[in-house]
RNA sequence: GGCCCCAUGGUCAAGUGGACUAAGACACCGGCCUUUCAAGCCGGUAACGCGGGUUCGAAUCCCGCUGGGGUCACCA
């Protein structure tokens, strides 16, 4: 076992899930920090499911994840093609050498025929198992089924006595005992190979050595390896990963929320803060670090620190990683990321000039450290792009019914009025207002709090300064006046 | 139901026979800071599923039970 070569295996008949994300992520880690070769293939071999953009989907949520692959479709390589639909004679000829050799055989029985032989059985009490009567099909009888119209399916004689042992790296030794196994089906009537085939006869051709996928092929495991002995093939190393659960426990689905990567996307996740979680789950690096890039998890990455155990996924961490990421990574990538959800919002514009991206980069540096998700992010940004907010409900019974806020607010006005407004900074404003504080001596807040509902329209959020140093000299001065206005028409005109 | 896997707080998770009066993180609750909200800092609540062994000693090893999950297709 010379070069490491894992590869990923998805089946193109949806999005990309979060637990196929972190199975994908595991291949990487493991060959990324093996020196190895990260192979992508497609396993699309059920017609009536495939669904084309699918492919097209996995693959472009896989590299917007940051994980990269050496050989896939699209970039081909030496053990192609890697689509399986693309691979049939390839699978036609290894289940030739199988029949050739007494070791598979044709089944004419039509699954209605097999769904009673399951019912029967189990009405028996047995475990249902093909009871090989197609073996013994003379040529005759053969002959008369086919002329009836039925395409048979090809299944392998599997050994029924001994036990079949996984030399699993994450679980250790599995055993299971052959008897359980079944005669199943390695090709369908319509000729085209099942998964179980299909992904030995490509995992051995393509050379995979470490086959690390989710914990529900364990069981497919013994099936597969007795394929690799009849095929004569070299068995690869096998590493099962646990499933990733929904918080109620059970499998992952569309009605726990959003679990599709491209979902987590949209509700404005990072890759950086995504890939970070779906590591620590499942994985720990040892130690107390949380925060880790790419590169530094696959530095510490071991398959042997692999947990056995199904983890429960859970959002709220998730988003407490994004937050973090959110504040701490360089200006520049926050605002590239959100930039997408400004331009959606009618904020930015389809092709922003420079003036405007570095308004952009004023706006998210005051409000990134407090949001946790870049639709958030748009959110709490709104008011920098938009005047014609209403105040929040809470703010005007809170600040605006006051007695006396609109001389409050005009003073407030008039003293920034007097800032020049090429020197309209955090510190001049600040500086500003804490001379009408002081000169009517009342505290910080009368006056802050107002202004900032006059500003934003909210009762929360960046300290008033940079809200002001951010919005600039004139829309500070427009909004002022706006509330004064506001408050005389509104709440005067009641008294 | 058969077979297989798994089992530390609500969640993730460290722990590989003594340093465990069981780390850390998320969440939650308090406090500090403060113009609000976040952030940050400080503190708190909260776990070895149960029962038997083995051992001087068990979260750690063995057995049973219970619980959870997976799988039993001409799906992958």
């Amino acid at each position: 076992m010379d070069t490491v070569r894992v590869r990923f295996a998805p089946s193109p008949t949806g999005n990309l899930h979060i637990g196929g994300a972190r199975t994908a992520l595991f291949n990487w880690l493991f060959a990324r920090s093996r020196g190895g070769v990260f192979v992508l293939r497609l396993e699309d071999t059920d017609t009536g499911r495939n669904i084309e953009e699918a492919a097209v989907q996995i693959a472009t949520s896989l590299r917007w994840l940051g994980l990269d692959w050496d050989e896939g479709p699209d970039l081909g390589g030496p053990y192609g093609p890697y689509r399986q639909s693309d691979r049939f004679e390839i699978y036609q000829a290894e289940a030739r050498r199988l029949v050739e050799s007494g070791q598979a055989y044709w089944c004419y029985c039509t699954p209605e025929e097999l769904a009673q032989q399951r019912e029967e059985a189990r009405k028996r009490g047995e475990v249902p198992r093909y009871d090989r009567r197609c073996c013994t099909l003379t040529a005759a009888q053969r002959q008369a089924k086919e002329a009836a119209g039925i395409r048979p399916a090809l299944r392998v004689r599997v050994p029924r006595t001994g036990t079949t042992v996984v030399h699993d790296l994450i679980r250790g030794e599995v055993s299971f005992d052959n008897a359980t196994l079944d005669d199943f089906i390695i090709l369908k009537s319509n000729g085209g190979p099942t998964y179980n085939f299909a992904c030995v006869v490509d995992d051995a051709a393509m050379r995979i050595s470490h086959v690390i996928r989710a914990e529900e092929h364990l069981s497919n495991t013994p099936k597969q390896i007795v394929l690799y002995r009849l095929l004569g093939y070299q068995l690869p190393a096998f590493a099962h990963v646990p499933m990733i659960l929904a918080p109620d426990r059970s499998k992952l689905s569309k009605r726990h929320g959003a679990t599709a990567v491209e979902e987590f996307r949209a509700e404005g996740f990072l890759p950086e803060a995504i890939v970070n979680y779906l590591a620590l789950l499942g994985w720990s690096p040892g130690d107390e670090r949380e925060q880790m890039t790419l590169a530094q998890i696959q530095e510490l990455f071991s398959l042997e620190a692999v947990s056995k155990h199904a983890a429960i996924y859970d959002v709220r961490k998730l988003t407490w990683l994004n937050g973090q990421y959110l504040s701490s990574l360089p200006l520049a990538r926050v605002v590239e990321a959100v930039l997408p959800f400004m331009q959606e919002a009618g904020y930015v514009s389809a092709v922003p000039g420079a003036a405007e991206l570095d308004y952009l980069n004023r706006v998210v540096e005051t409000v990134r450290s407090r949001v946790h998700t870049l639709a958030e992010l748009r959110d709490a940004a709104a008011y920098f792009y938009r005047s014609d907010f209403t105040y929040e409900e809470k703010g005007i019974r809170k600040y605006f019914a006051k007695p006396g806020v609109t001389e409050l607010l005009a003073r407030g006005r008039e003293a920034l009025a007097a800032v020049p407004s090429d020197q309209f900074t955090v510190e001049a404003t600040e500086q500003a207002y804490r001379r009408v504080i002081d000169e009517m001596g009342i505290s910080g807040g009368a006056l802050i709090h107002p202004t900032r509902l006059a500003l934003s329209g909210r009762t929360v959020g960046p300290g008033l300064f940079d809200i002001m140093a951010t919005l600039g000299k004139e829309e500070c001065l427009a909004r002022l006046e706006r509330a004064v206005d506001w408050i005389d028409i509104n709440l005067r005109a009641e008294a």
